[in-house]
DNA sequence: TAGATTGTTAATCGATTAACAATC
DNA sequence: TAGATTGTTAATCGATTAACAATC
């Protein structure tokens, strides 16, 4: 199965849970696929490596496709989430209303700096990186997210691993070296602005390859 | 050209910078492939979309090579970058390192909250939505990055649009639509752990299946 | 039944990688 | 020259999409 099968898995569900709001009880995968973009022959093999969850002639439930999909994606319960980095980034990620959204649920804020253990993120205690396993395990948390400057990204995803955590999602400039059994998923600013650059640099050139 | 040539000149541009440091003058794109995980035939591919920027039998000049990457990604000048949005994220990004290391220079930062124009956010005051127009022409700026509530979003991308801009990296949790030669790019955190959430539910199966 | 739409196979398309002639 | 490594072609691999039999 394709790897961005699993992503392409979260925009129908987000679209499915604003059809049921709209009261569409039933959609076809082209009706769905003009909401989304996505071919609606992508969409039937998506969930084909799954099982089958429509009616030949109908289409799909909506709601009945929705919960389907959420329990694939492992979206049928709440994920507890660890956040370190108690600075900018990581107050503006505790803070995220998409979060709670989604089910995922901000359990533990980490901070190095002993200065803001105590301190509140929103809602949730600093605690300091010296209680990382304590914490993970007493909480139950499977998800962290690193938001902590480059330098100190490497060590924190020592200690996260260390503690257990099997999958980790990096907002650190850095290039992070994690056992093979734990999943890292790097979100990167640089590469995002780059590829914009590229393409407000290159636009004019390539259009006119196109043109030619 | 694969649009995943860019991200990874990106990647190579980096190891390039970090090889020069270390006084490393020449390199073969087996050892670059060696640091980056990429393989050496792909790296040597990427780079034949753009022209031919080695010696048979020797290799690359890690500094040339940089310069000519770099070169490519329209990054050896500035560019100004404005920030909509001075909540949480947008402070945290504003306040990001890597973008002026990436010579990215935040120009401006927005907010449609007039009780906020006048603050700094770091070192750059915030201006009303209103003089979106005003400020992106006088200070040149190329690029934004939405960083405000899904519910803004849209209205948001549409006053970017209308300002000129053409390239816009979005951190909210919405679709947004844009005319087409503007080249937006999403930065989506809850699909990003919904993966991780996929991963979670699914490792233990998917290695049965692997070993079976 | 006739029309519609799924689930799945087969075809296409595109991206990655291997192989090797060119050449330093 | 012999060894090394590029640049590029050809082969492979994998993902997307078209087509269609199954069936509601």
């Amino acid at each position: 199965m394709p790897a961005a099968t699993i992503s392409r898995l979260s925009i129908y569900s987000r679209c499915l849970a604003q059809l049921e709001i709209s009261g569409i009880d039933t959609i076809s995968s082209h009706e769905l696929a003009d909401r989304t973009g996505i071919n609606p022959a992508q969409m039937r093999k998506d969930l084909s490596y799954f099982g089958q969850f429509g009616k030949r002639g109908v289409g799909y439930k909506t709601s009945e496709l929705n919960k389907n999909i959420l329990k694939i994606l492992g979206l049928d319960h709440e994920w507890k989430v660890a956040i370190v980095g108690a600075g900018n980034l990581g107050s503006a990620l505790s803070g995220y209303r998409g979060l709670k959204e989604h089910r995922f649920i901000v359990s533990a804020v980490f901070d190095s700096d002993k200065s803001k253990t105590g301190r509140y993120c929103g809602t949730v205690r600093v605690s300091s990186m010296d209680e990382v396993k304590d914490v993970v395990a007493r909480e139950g948390i499977e998800i962290a997210i690193i938001a902590v400057p480059a330098e100190a990204a490497h060590w924190v995803a020592n200690q996260l691993v260390a503690a257990g955590l099997k999958a980790i999602l990096n907002f650190a400039p850095a290039t992070l070296i994690v056992p093979e059994d734990v999943k890292l998923r790097n979100v990167d600013l640089s590469i995002e602005l780059e590829n914009l650059s590229y393409f407000l640099t290159n636009k004019d050139r390539e259009a006119t390859v196109e043109n030619a």
